[in-house]
DNA sequence: AGCACGATTAACT
DNA sequence: GTTAATCGTGCTC
């Protein structure tokens, strides 16, 4: 078994926490024992509550308080009466942060992902922050999970890092309303190679 | 108790 | 390119 990142990866400021978990593996284990993996392609960064495009802006609430939770906590939310996401929140416990996950490239439990994602083409599976959360079965429930303790059902294994030529950092998607300069900061990070993750005898392509 | 909004998605022109 | 779906959340009355 490859190690998990540990608790001190997510402690570090959120900008590097999220370039970095490019690459890495993030693990579902479900209630049957079915491990779900994929590499992690597409993340974002929201950070603290002067970043306009942070829930943390309008201050601790029921619903966003996980934020402030310490480092390698879930932060779990439902929006637009149907979708939920998945952030992991970053640097020290009182300081709202965290790393919204936007992509996976599949790797293990495909029959699995396949089921939850009916109808959908291969490429269309975990290429969104919503997708990847219905194709995972995560949701409410796990928010509020720590995914640095040994008994966690979801947590990042460490995987090859992806290298900055396969890179691309640009403004975070959604945040048509908020003010500037938090609406196009470049705190959106994806790999943008479209064979990047290819292996074997898995030819899926990086989309978006 | 009512209401506007949303870190999206899928279907459609 | 546009837009409906769908409802928890936080705010106002």
């Amino acid at each position: 078994m490859k190690p998990r990142l540990s608790r001190s990866f997510f402690e570090r400021p959120t900008l590097s926490v999220a370039r970095e978990l490019l690459g890495q593996r993030l693990v579902r284990i479900e209630a049957d024992s079915k491990r779900l993996t994929g590499l992690i392609c597409e993340t974002e960064a929201y950070i603290g509550s002067d970043d306009d495009g942070c829930h943390a802006k309008a201050g601790r609430t029921p619903r966003n308080q996980s934020m402030w939770g310490r480092a390698g906590v879930c932060y779990v939310y439902f929006t637009y009466g149907m979708h939920w996401m998945l952030n992991l929140v970053t640097e020290q416990e009182g300081f709202p942060a965290a790393v919204l996950l936007r992509g996976v490239h599949p790797q293990e439990g495909i029959e699995r992902i396949q089921e939850r994602r009916v109808g959908q083409p291969r490429q269309h599976w975990t290429d969104g922050p919503a997708k990847l959360c219905q194709a995972f079965g995560i949701d409410s429930k796990h928010d509020g999970h720590d995914i640095c303790l040994p008994e966690s059902v979801i947590f990042v294994e460490s995987a090859d890092r992806v290298d900055d030529r396969s890179v691309t950092v640009g403004p975070r998607v959604g945040l048509n309303r908020v003010a500037e300069p938090w609406k196009s900061i470049p705190w959106r990070f994806r790999v943008t190679t479209e064979t990047y993750f290819e292996r074997g005898e898995d030819h899926d392509v990086i989309k978006r």
